[in-house]
DNA sequence: TATTGTTATACTCTATAACTATA
DNA sequence: TATAGTTATAGAGTATAACAATA
């Protein structure tokens, strides 16, 4: 296309636009079960991980803590998660799923896994493969490349 | 790693990740010439492309049209291109580059192609174009989806 | 001193509806 | 009627600095 060939093959512009559109159909597809790309990735790592704290749960999502704070309080506030002192370290908050929320989760891994089969229909198993690599080495590089 | 694992392979997830430690250190890259990752990206647009108007660069650059405004704006305003009306339509808004505009733009694009060659250093040729097709075989089916 | 979580804040990008002026 | 550009507005996500409580 002319717009990919004016962009002279811009890697980061192809990616921004593959994710902003698997973004936006991914929210629609958690749309109905009243969650969004990020509250899904937190709700899906506590129950992958229950007691898991905060701020791991912010480095297991590559999120600042600042921007974990409202996250973690709207699934609670959702009933799908617990935040609980954690008794050998009083700063910290352990969370935990609820019952709804486990529940809620495997809906939704459904879903997604569903969701991310259709949009990955067109790609041999192989190919998915590289692209994942592919993913994990370029941000890799990127993130040497900032704190170098 | 952890994080991976406990989101069961979430490829939505590893884009992102991918996409915004590319986008982090491209506006590192480009800060210094005063641009971010989509002034820069209209700026080679226009510049490739003289004559554009305003609503073919929202398409090439899949922004919509509301946006596109301020964005346009602020690279007028930076004299980088100049906005005139297009003799033919004159509802619509032709888009060419300035002498400013093409020196930069031409900085610009040498600096970020050698960012994406260090980004995607360690990927064979054959990875890095799965790579791309990948991502463009994704956003299509993600479009479709969307829009079904 | 360092860390956990928090508040406050600002910025970027995105999305939609409604308007205007032209066509 | 439809299109190009605009205005206004709202929302999601991100980033940093500074703070209190705890280690």
């Amino acid at each position: 296309m002319g717009a990919d060939a004016t962009l002279r093959g811009f890697c980061g512009y192809a990616m921004k636009r593959a994710f902003l559109g698997v973004q936006a159909d991914l929210n629609r597809v958690l749309a109905p079960l009243g969650l969004r790309m990020m509250t899904y990735s937190a709700l899906v790592v506590v129950t992958d991980n229950p007691g898991l704290r905060q701020s791991q749960l912010a480095d297991a999502l590559a999120v600042e803590k600042p921007n974990m704070v409202a996250l973690v309080a709207e699934l609670v506030q959702a009933g799908l998660l617990t935040r609980q002192r954690a008794p050998d370290d009083r700063r910290a908050h352990a969370l935990h799923p609820t019952d709804t929320g486990r529940a809620l989760a495997a809906r939704a891994i459904a879903a997604v896994q569903a969701h991310e089969a259709r949009i990955t229909a067109t790609l041999g198993p192989e190919e998915l493969q590289t692209l994942m690599h592919a993913l994990a080495q370029v941000e890799r590089a990127a993130l040497e490349e900032t704190h170098a």
